[in-house]
DNA sequence: AAATCGGGCAACCGCGCGCAG
DNA sequence: CCTGCGCGCGGTTGCCCGATT
């Protein structure tokens, strides 16, 4: 059984917003505050998804919101800190004063991407594009396993597109110390202490645990970068499902046609 | 002037997490 | 421990509007 939908979607108005259904929601959280989204709209007046009133205060209404456009210092603050942490929108837009996550992500989306990719940057794994296309050609060549991929520089694998994670599907439970050893250099690291030292502060992500985990350049919620290859080490990495091995041996076979595609294409770069 | 295209952005959707009962 | 609910998050959609043909 699924979950149900938080409000009747044939009777609650959808789409932009008016000025005065803005009024009405700012006055309410003016006198309110915000929280108990589920009721502000019957207690406001409005015909709106809870849902919705507080993805409008959060992203327009909320007091001290700059709505000008990013300038250079906010542009170098958001790459860096997604070359370290990867799309965590929430995490970067704490960081800048006055923007929203919405604001970070389709600034990233519209603008930053397009302007990296220009500079020669490749926006996913924040390397030089053609260092990008030659590990994909590399790959191509490559015997696609766990072991063999310990041969690329640990450095290629961006924290949002990491390598194929073939251990997991198989049931490997760790990787050898010698594939760590391979990868010592995490470029996550410095980026990471440099972010660090320039504000000392931390990311917090709501958990101390999680703060802790963050601190040394991993994800705790995606699980990324167990080891600085993205291959995760340690813990049970096999499945007890055979359907769920299945659909993992599915993906694996995706991945792995998809560098084959990047590869035979290298031409177009 | 009209039609089409494409960029930018606001809003929506579905999922995961935490918490209270 | 289980379940339901509220909230926050990231990804996606769709509308608006200016540029181009």
């Amino acid at each position: 059984m699924g979950r149900p939908p938080c409000c009747d979607k044939s009777t609650v108005k959808r789409g932009l917003w008016t000025p005065e259904e803005d009024a009405k929601l700012l006055a309410y959280t003016a006198t309110h505050g915000s929280g108990n989204w589920t009721s502000v709209p019957k207690k406001a007046g409005l015909k709106r998804c809870g849902k919705s009133c507080r993805l409008r205060w959060t992203n327009y209404l909320r007091p001290n919101l700059k709505h000008d456009g990013f300038t250079p210092e906010e542009d170098e603050k958001i790459i860096a800190l997604h070359a370290t942490i990867g799309s965590r929108w929430s995490v970067i837009a704490k960081k800048l004063p006055g923007r929203t996550d919405n604001d970070v992500k389709n600034y990233w989306n519209t603008k930053l991407s397009k302007k990296l990719y220009q500079s020669g940057i490749d926006p996913i794994t924040h390397r030089p594009v053609s260092h990008v296309m030659e590990t994909i050609r590399g790959l191509q060549n490559a015997d696609v396993h766990c072991g063999n991929l310990s041969s690329v520089p640990a450095s290629t694998f961006s924290p949002i597109f990491p390598q194929p994670q073939l251990g997991r599907a198989h049931g490997e439970a760790s990787c050898s110390s010698t594939e760590k050893a391979a990868s010592e250099f995490k470029w996550t690291d410095f980026l990471m202490e440099s972010l660090l030292s320039s504000d000392g502060d931390t990311f917090a992500t709501g958990s101390d645990n999680n703060a802790a985990v963050v601190d040394h350049g991993l994800d705790p919620s995606a699980g990324f970068m167990c080891d600085a290859m993205g291959v995760p080490c340690g813990g049970d990495s096999s499945s007890s499902s055979p359907f769920v091995d299945a659909i993992l041996e599915q993906e694996r076979e995706l991945v792995s046609k998809f560098y084959q595609f990047l590869g035979d294409h290298s031409d177009l770069s």
